[in-house]
Order: C-alpha cells, then sequence, then structure tokens
RNA sequence: GGCCCCAUCGUCUAGAGGCCUAGGACACCAGGUUCUCAUCCUGGUAACUCCGGUUCGAAUCCGGAUGGGGUCACCA
C-alpha cells in the first residue's frame, strides 16, 4: 500500500506548536514508507479566515525545516490543493447523499436552531438537532428551494447500530449512532463544513493514514458514517494525544502562555531542536534515545508506539534540549543563526571571538544580547559590589597595581594576561576567587560571565584599562 | 452533565504475568572540576491512583471506583 498523509492547516489564525507536532508525525510516516505527504488548505469557513494566514503557514512549516510533497505552490495530481478551489465537488457528493437518501435538506434558521439548543440545555438533555425537516415531504422541500428558501445539507445518521473504527495508537473506539447528531455537511453559503470536505479530499486524494488531534476522536464516527454512504474505505486513524498547558492544566492554550510555532523560532528556540522535542514527547524509539536528527525519527518513528495520554509541554525539557543543540553547531553555523537576535549596536567584527565564550552559556539565541552587551555596551559598577568584604583602601590598592601592571603588559594574550595575574595575586594577600571577581565586576560589571582573561583578551586593552580606571573613580 | 479517551517518579517515558529490590531522561538536591556563571563528571531524593477479582505469581489481564483529558456549532 502506498502511504499518503496529510495536513490540513485552517487559515483562521496562527499556527499552533501542536500542528507541527502532528505534521511531524504525518510527514515521518510517509517519508518512511516512501509515499507521499500532502498538504491541503482547509479554508472553508468564510468568517474566520485571516488575511495572509496562509502564506504565514507554509513559511512556519518549511522554517521548521520541513516541506509537503503535494500542495500550494508545488500543485500535484490532485489539484487543487485548496477546498475554497474545490466548491462543486462537495456540492455534488452532497447531493449525492440527498438523492440516495443518507442526507436530507434543513430549513431551519439559526435562530431556531439556537433556542433549541438553549432549551435542551437547561433540560439537562444533550443538545442535537431534532430532525424536524428530516419530516418534510419531498413536495414540501421542492417547493421551499424554488421558493429560494435558505438550506443546509445535513447527515441523516442511521439510529441503532454502533460505529467503530480502530484507531493506530488505542485500538478498536466504538460510538453508538443515536448519540451522533445528524451533522451538518454542505452550509447555506454553499461552503462544506469540515466533516464534508475531509472526507472526500482525503478520498479523492487517496490518503492512506490520518494523524490528526485527539480532539477529533468524537467526530470521527460521523466520518465513518460518511464514508460508509458513498461506500469508500475509511483510511487508518492515529489520533495524537493533545499538549497540556505547562502547569499541567488543561489543553495548551494561549491564555497560559505561548502556542504559536513562529514565536517559539522568535525566541530563538532552534527548529531541529523543537523537532526533537515534538518526537520525544509522547514517544520513545526502541532504545530510548533521546536526541534525534529527522532521518533517524523517520527510520525510527511508528505510530503504534505513540503514548495514548496527553503530554505536559514541558519547557525545561526544551530548553534542555536547545542548550544541547546551540552547544553542537560550529560557531560558523552559531554566528549565522544569530544573525536576527543580534542587537543594532552589537560589532560585527568581533562576533567569531566573542561567540566561543558564551556559546555554552545558552540555552536560547535571544539571550545573546544579555550575555554579551558589556562587550560593547557602557558598563555601570556600584562601589559597594567591587569593595565587598574587603576595606576600601586594599581594594583600591590591589586595583591601581593591576592597571600598572596591565599597562605594562606588551603582549595582550591570555597566555600573559593570565600569567600576569595569576602573579599580582600570589604577591598580594589575596584570595584568588575574590582577585579575580573584583577584576571580573569592575571589567564586565557583572558577576557572572565568560573566563576572566579569555574576557579580557577579547575587551581589549584600553577597554580594559579604562574600565579599571573607572572602578577607581567609583571608589572615590 | 452525556459520550469518548487515558492513568508508572514533579515532568516525558521503559515495562506485553515471574528478568522489577520498577530502568532511563529532564527538573530538583549534594559532591567533583573550576576565577564566577555555564559546560562536563559522580552520587542522591522521587512513581506502579485506589478497591476487588483471575493466577502459584500482577505495574503488566479483568471489573468497579476515583482522578485527569477531549468533545458536544451552518469552527476547524
Amino acid at each position: 500500500m502506498t502511504v499518503r498523509t496529510r495536513m490540513a492547516p485552517s487559515p483562521t489564525g496562527e499556527y499552533h506548536v501542536g500542528h507541527i507536532a502532528t505534521l511531524l508525525k504525518n510527514y515521518a510516516l510517509a517519508k518512511k514508507h516512501g509515499g507521499s505527504f500532502i498538504l491541503r488548505i482547509e479554508d472553508t469557513d468564510q468568517e474566520r479566515q485571516v488575511e495572509g494566514a496562509v502564506e504565514k503557514i507554509l513559511s512556519v512549516i518549511k522554517a521548521y525545516g520541513l516541506d509537503w510533497d503535494e500542495g500550494p505552490i508545488k500543485g500535484g495530481p490532485f489539484a487543487p490543493y485548496v477546498q475554497s478551489e474545490r466548491l462543486d465537488l462537495y456540492q455534488k457528493y452532497a447531493q449525492s447523499l440527498v438523492t440516495q437518501g443518507a442526507a436530507y435538506h434543513c430549513f431551519c434558521s439559526k435562530q431556531r436552531l439556537e433556542e433549541l439548543r438553549t432549551n435542551q440545555v437547561a433540560q439537562k438533555t444533550r443538545p442535537r438537532y431534532d430532525r424536524q425537516c428530516l419530516h418534510l415531504t419531498p413536495a414540501e422541500v421542492g417547493a421551499k428551494l424554488a421558493a429560494g428558501q435558505s438550506s443546509v445539507i445535513r447527515l441523516k445518521v442511521p439510529w441503532g447500530q454502533v460505529v467503530s473504527f480502530n484507531d493506530l495508537i488505542r485500538g478498536q473506539i466504538n460510538f453508538q449512532s443515536e448519540d451522533v447528531d445528524d451533522q451538518v455537511l454542505l452550509k447555506s453559503d454553499g461552503y462544506p463544513t469540515y466533516h464534508l470536505a475531509v472526507v472526500v479530499d482525503d478520498h479523492l486524494m487517496e490518503i492512506s493514514h490520518v494523524l490528526r488531534g485527539e480532539e477529533w476522536i468524537s467526530s470521527t464516527p460521523k466520518h465513518i458514517l460518511l464514508y460508509q454512504a458513498f461506500g469508500w474505505q475509511p483510511p487508518i486513524y492515529a489520533h495524537i494525544p493533545v499538549f497540556l498547558n505547562p502547569d499541567g492544566k488543561g489543553k495548551m492554550s494561549k491564555r497560559k502562555g505561548t502556542v504559536s510555532a513562529q514565536s517559539f523560532l522568535d525566541q530563538g528556540y532552534l527548529p531541529e531542536a523543537m523537532l526533537n522535542f515534538f518526537m520525544i514527547l509522547g514517544w520513545t524509539p526502541a532504545d530510548q534515545r533521546e536526541i534525534l536528527s529527522l532521518d533517524e525519527y523517520i527510520q525510527e518513528f511508528d505510530p503504534a508506539r505513540i503514548s495514548p495520554k496527553s503530554v505536559v509541554f514541558d519547557l525545561k525539557k526544551l530548553a534542555w534540549l536547545n542548550g544541547i543543540y546551540i552547544r553542537r553547531l560550529p560557531i560558523t553555523q552559531l554566528a549565522q543563526r544569530l544573525q536576527p537576535f543580534l542587537p543594532a549596536d552589537f560589532p560585527k567584527d568581533k562576533l567569531e571571538s566573542i561567540l566561543p565564550l558564551v556559546a555554552e552559556r545558552l540555552t536560547t539565541l535571544s539571550e545573546i544580547e544579555n550575555l554579551t552587551e558589556f562587550f560593547y555596551r557602557e558598563i555601570t559598577v556600584q562601589a559597594q559590589d567591587l569593595i565587598g568584604k574587603q576595606s576600601t583602601q586594599i581594594v583600591k590598592l590591589q586595583l591601581q597595581t593591576t592597571v600598572a601592571a596591565l599597562e605594562n603588559l606588551a603582549d595582550w594574550s591570555v597566555v600573559s594576561l593570565e600569567t600576569a595575574i595569576r602573579q599580582l595575586q600570589e604577591q598580594a594577600d589575596w584570595k584568588k576567587r575574590d582577585y579575580f571577581m573584583l577584576l571580573r565586576i569592575a571589567v564586565t560589571g557583572k558577576t557572572a560571565t565568560p573566563p576572566l582573561f579569555e574576557t579580557m583578551m577579547v575587551l581589549n586593552k584600553p577597554l580594559v584599562l579604562s574600565r579599571l580606571q573607572l572602578a577607581l573613580t567609583c571608589l572615590q
């Protein structure tokens, strides 16, 4: 069997990390079996349509290092891949369902449906359509249609049967058909609902496996019923567990933090680290490895090994992974990735010398500014921090000695800096720790920095000396 | 609330009846390396939700309870 998977984003807003995570699984499954991964745009909701959303979605997918074989821009044998361009298809199939008695026209106003629902909720019964229009005679339907009355087409759910499907992750799942509502298939504006469009397109595009979010489980019986009505073979389903908020409560949501796929990249998470994180969240390869490249993942991926339980989006683990990927990057590549995160006043010519000093201290790319600003911005130093437990006189003296020694230093290299400073420390009654910290604060304004000599080396002689002088004036 | 899904350390998991005194990773704590921070190394705390059953034997199978999650639109 040819494996064909798909992801079908809806251009109604930001692309969510959960979307990329399931897209990755669809992509990997297709690649693993030498099949195709299809991208389809589900723009069937005219009201929630967001301008420019399609372009954004396509660019995020690429920014994550993923791609599609058939879909927008690329086209393919089943084009078009945009649902708004396939309207006649859905209308034709909906009509055929009506003709065969598997669906019916409904003329109920939105107002009536709303009242119906509020009554049902008040009476604590399950809100559902009451099938009023199912009982219309063909003549009545014809008359209303002829009169131009607005209508939708609803699925006529056959009661009294068990609707079941096999989920790759959970096994067989059963529903009682009475529990399934007479879903609207074709809206009054002539657009299909998701349920009709997804079934028609997945069938026509010969999709073999549907890996989608767990939130779709409860509407799957509608889809199964549609496949049955059309006499088509349903795809193989795997419903992927949802991401829970980092605090462990509820489906990951905007209210509790960042959910947009793009924003993680903007914060300086590497796409390969993000993908790796999505891979191991709720899944492990047989050997329990946690660091995996895309290719390795494609090799190992098996949807049946996905854990059936919802998973907490653990930001700490993501940070750890991101740190690993940053440290693995060769300096020149890190420099490239860092470009969008460098502040305007960052001295580009010093990049290559500064980076090795901070690379292992970076957990996200956006931290670069904080970690390096003392290299190229004025610093502020508090006298109190310089003095610490010493007396002002002793600190002053030691700084003066240091300035004198460094001024005479002919060769401004790490080695000679280290030799000189260690010598000063041995000559004075200073602990190494205290002396180095004094210099660190004087020269950088911070208590946590890269190693002292390397830092001084990169800062340059004049700057180091002027900062030491500044520290001295600070002690007046 | 109805329906559906799920249930091993704080988190992600390994575990397919005896290899489990329950393993790994992140986080956390302690120690080592070290001029600080970080990296790196070593060690530690920490879990089978509960109650019944099946079995010589259960984290593993079955039932129930409890808890968590999803879903109930002319949204996807």
